[in-house]
DNA sequence: CTGAAAGCGCTTACAG
DNA sequence: CTGAAAGCGCTTACAG
């Protein structure tokens, strides 16, 4: 029912060798008149070569798996770009794989890893201890990790931000401004990222002596618009003067809320975010934030995964400095 | 090197049948015994199947692939979420291939929809040409476009917003509040779903007899930020009061690009969008936008393709009918 | 309950 | 310049 390379042989009065050579491109054996034929063959049946039987042999797809947790965040979305373009430019071809947080498909995403199709994989904020378990070994061998590191993954490259001294970063930014009623905002679940960025925030704190517990200084919730505006309404009551959001989503999220219950931003609450996402340029505020430097971490996991590729050395883990960019959502305030 | 079906079998003392039969969980004919050593040896050996093997022989891979043409635009991320949850709960897996407007990256995609590997695709927004040139027509019959539909492509299966409807509601709503200077924002390259959007939006206002002609009162850029903020240049200096954005994105842009010229929205210039994307929530104000049905669009696009799969007749086309939302950007005038 | 054999659609030494 | 043959790693009638 599918045309294989038979029938175009068959069609070309040649062999199946002769047509995988001459499609192949590696027709400088092979005489201009037979060639003209094979392609004239092919054509006619409308063949499309099986790329699976194809890879079976050769193992060699120039495809690479891209696992994310989410396509919502804005951050993960900028980095497959990152990597889609960079990749393309080298022959390869990058899909990505969202499990949208839901182990069964996280768990596919493992087997797609594991099966062979894909080259190479890039994998960002995962949740480790499934990986490890579930992840052929081999697979390791061909796999960047876009993520804080954890001791628990020894085997595996990673790059990411500096976390702890994004962390910092913005604690110091914050109280350089005056504020001391400070606050983090995260997520429900302990992304490894978002936890250092946490500890470095509260360790810096500490260093000076202002007040930070992680009881009652960090709050946590669902990423869901209805949680974040929760948020919202603490900030509001506990009456905090400046905010450390995680990520630049749930920057946005809480400034909307917050506006929405007639706080202004920075006038009343001042926000820092971490990213600094190309999205929030369509945003109306220019969002103080962590600047991750996406593109040098994406450059870093291109770098390294074609580097396995090719079966070359490289470091183990590649930690990407973080800048602060000074938007307009953070006040000098002199108390 | 890897360890295959054989090295198993050698391991257990058994054939590579016993050993593929009791992996696929086929084993109600094999002996608990010679089950339990089959489990075991392919735990110590750490096999893993070989996915290409298999689906070349079984023809079956239960992935789906889906095209987009981006990632940065949320409307794409939004459709790709529901699509990937919806396909999950049926034990299918979706990639999604983001082609970033590079017709190379474009043209791997056609090739991996052509090379078996995936049951069924999804594609997005797409080159239609390209398309036709290069996708096998056997694709077509596991493929549903998410995009205005083109006579050009008369088998396929469609399901896409009613673009000229909603075009029209972005019109009504607009002159109901008393606009008369109206303007269009779109994209340099002609998107079949936004060049419906205009023509439904022109169409209405030809019919109430406001001015309005494609040469002056349609801008177009490429859809970087720079650009967009061309279009608030214009706004001003043309002193327009209304403008129907053909995405959510392009007018988030758009009142930030105002707003950082002085201008409020809606008390100076009023703005209505189309998507109703999800992401909106995030920011401050409550875009008046026409939605698309984002939900029925994804939800129409899996019941089709899985007809498909499954070779049941359906519909060729299903067309969305799109509502306005209503929120706080489009104000009352009167002159 | 188990296995030998054919075949999925391709590529690639090897021989001529 | 061209082709027969082996093999990639699996599944699945078929036979016993």
């Amino acid at each position: 029912m599918t045309t294989t390379i038979k029938d175009v042989a068959r069609e070309a009065g040649c062999s199946p060798t002769t047509v995988s050579l001459v499609l192949n491109k590696q027709e400088n054996r092979i005489s201009e008149e037979t060639k003209r034929k094979v392609i004239k063959a092919a054509e006619k049946l409308n063949y499309t070569r099986n790329e699976l039987a194809r890879n079976l042999v050769r193992k060699k797809s120039n495809l690479i798996a891209m696992i994310v947790p989410d396509l919502i965040n804005p951050y993960y979305t900028e980095i497959s770009n990152h990597i889609i373009n960079g990749f393309a430019k080298l022959g390869y071809t990058v899909m990505v794989l969202s499990t949208n947080n839901d182990v069964r498909i996280e768990d596919s995403g493992l087997e797609i890893l594991n099966n062979g199709f894909f080259e190479g994989g890039i994998a960002v904020s995962i949740d480790f201890e499934n990986f490890k378990n579930k992840l052929n070994p081999k697979v390791y061998e061909k796999l960047v990790v876009l993520e804080e590191v954890q001791d628990i993954m020894e085997d595996i490259h990673v790059v990411t931000t500096d976390n702890y001294k994004g962390g910092r970063l913005a604690a110091k930014y914050l109280s350089d401004m005056g504020h001391k009623r400070l606050i983090c905002c995260t997520s429900l679940d302990k992304v490894p990222n978002h936890e250092k960025r946490l500890e470095g925030f509260g360790s810096y704190l500490h260093e000076i002596g202002v007040e930070f517990d992680d009881y009652n200084s960090i709050l946590r919730s669902n990423l869901e618009i209805d949680g974040i505006e929760m948020f919202a309404e603490y900030v509001i009551s506990e009456d905090v003067t400046g905010v450390f959001c995680v990520n630049d989503l749930i920057a946005l999220g809480l400034i909307s809320g917050l506006r929405k219950r007639g706080k202004r931003v920075p006038e009343d609450v001042s926000i820092i975010g971490y990213d600094n996402a190309y999205l929030n340029r369509f945003y109306s505020s220019d969002l103080t934030s962590v600047d991750s430097q996406i593109k040098r971490i994406s450059r870093g996991a291109i770098n390294i995964l074609t580097s396995l590729l090719d079966e070359e050395k490289c470091e183990k883990i590649n930690l990407v400095p973080p800048i602060l960019h000074e938007g307009e959502t953070v006040k000098r305030i002199d108390e």
